[in-house]
DNA sequence: TGTACATCAGTGAACGCGCGTTCACTGATGTAC
DNA sequence: TGTACATCAGTGAACGCGCGTTCACTGATGTAC
């Protein structure tokens, strides 16, 4: 059942992308190489013609994780204009398509340097779009008003996530959707 | 084999104590049942004993896990006299008795309903800890201002645990911090 | 208070299961002529 | 361009392992007299 050179890569990037929809979903150890092989429409001996291990999978998935769910790479956006999409229900009851950081932080913070690294990069990029958006008057203003912002979208959307009432969890949101718009 | 009442009782409370750690420190799905009864000094054939299921010790250490490792209860404190414990670099390196939505945060936002109560239990008395201590002037800008410090908080500890960078890490803590004692 | 026995907390071997990973096989693709 | 064969992407059974959980057993505790 060979398949052919393009098929191969395409099949390569649809185990990439089931991979990283489920693990922000179901959190790494939630989600077995069987599952994500079947989301890719394929059987799961095949994985390791792709990828090396799990691990190798899990890291090349963190790599490219977030600059397609945030927003589009290299795009200046303030943190307020982000912050109305971040901090929705949608948001918060979509973690499939939502932020990895908030979606897997927890078991991220104990990952391997390699996944780590990863995430990293997109954490920096995404400082350096607030920053450049930000209304302080002197960079080191416009940095601290960017990461202070990044923290409470972060922290406001695993707090909304881990509630168990409605109501609280929406009133998070809010608050912290306001905060951030005054700014 | 068999132990005194008393004894029993203080090894069930050993037991909870050693999970609440091992869980905060490395994630429920990363400790097995035999490790936690190892750390309370037992062998995990009498767990049983003591609890119905891993899923019930799970319920249990997140219902007791906060109190203890956060502040004195009902104890009043503001979120900028919390925030430099909080924000600190000692926190973030010490996972096992840290903050548990922040330890657990991405796995317990897809816990049993069960789990989420006990922590969403903590969170409230946690708002409401910082919101009497807070500076506004009405009663809803108190609310609002310690539910965006407490977002913010939960968000920068995260951001500083998964960052691969010590010197960013530093950074995020430094701002959040800041931020919140000029409140 | 002292003795005899029933109770039961803890032990450690064993279970069934799902996981990550391996491997012999298949058949379409790619290549040499 | 057409044919013959080597390559190799994908398949599905099988592996070893660690997990949550069960259970027969042990011996100290608790109780009845």
């Amino acid at each position: 059942m060979r398949v052919s050179r393009e098929q191969m890569r395409r099949n390569r990037e649809r185990i990439l992308q089931a991979a990283a929809r489920l693990f922000r979903e179901r959190g790494f150890d939630g989600v077995s190489v069987a599952e994500v092989m079947q989301a890719a429409g394929l059987t799961h001996g095949g994985f390791y013609g792709h990828f090396e291990s799990k691990e190798a999978l899990i890291q090349e998935a963190m790599a490219q994780a977030m600059p397609a769910t945030h927003s589009r790479r290299g795009a200046v956006q303030s943190a307020a204009a982000f912050a109305d999409a971040y901090l929705s229900a949608r948001h918060r009851d979509n973690r499939a398509d939502g932020c990895p950081v908030v979606g897997l932080g927890s078991e991220a913070a104990r990952a391997s340097t390699e996944v780590r690294a990863g995430l990293t990069k997109s954490i920096r990029e995404q400082l350096e779009r607030f920053s450049a958006a930000s209304p302080g008057a002197t960079a080191a203003t416009r940095r601290r008003g960017a990461i202070v912002a990044y923290a409470a979208m972060v922290g406001a959307l695993t707090l909304a996530r881990v509630v168990d009432d409605e109501k609280l969890s929406e009133e998070i949101l809010a608050a912290t959707r306001r905060s951030i718009d005054l700014e």
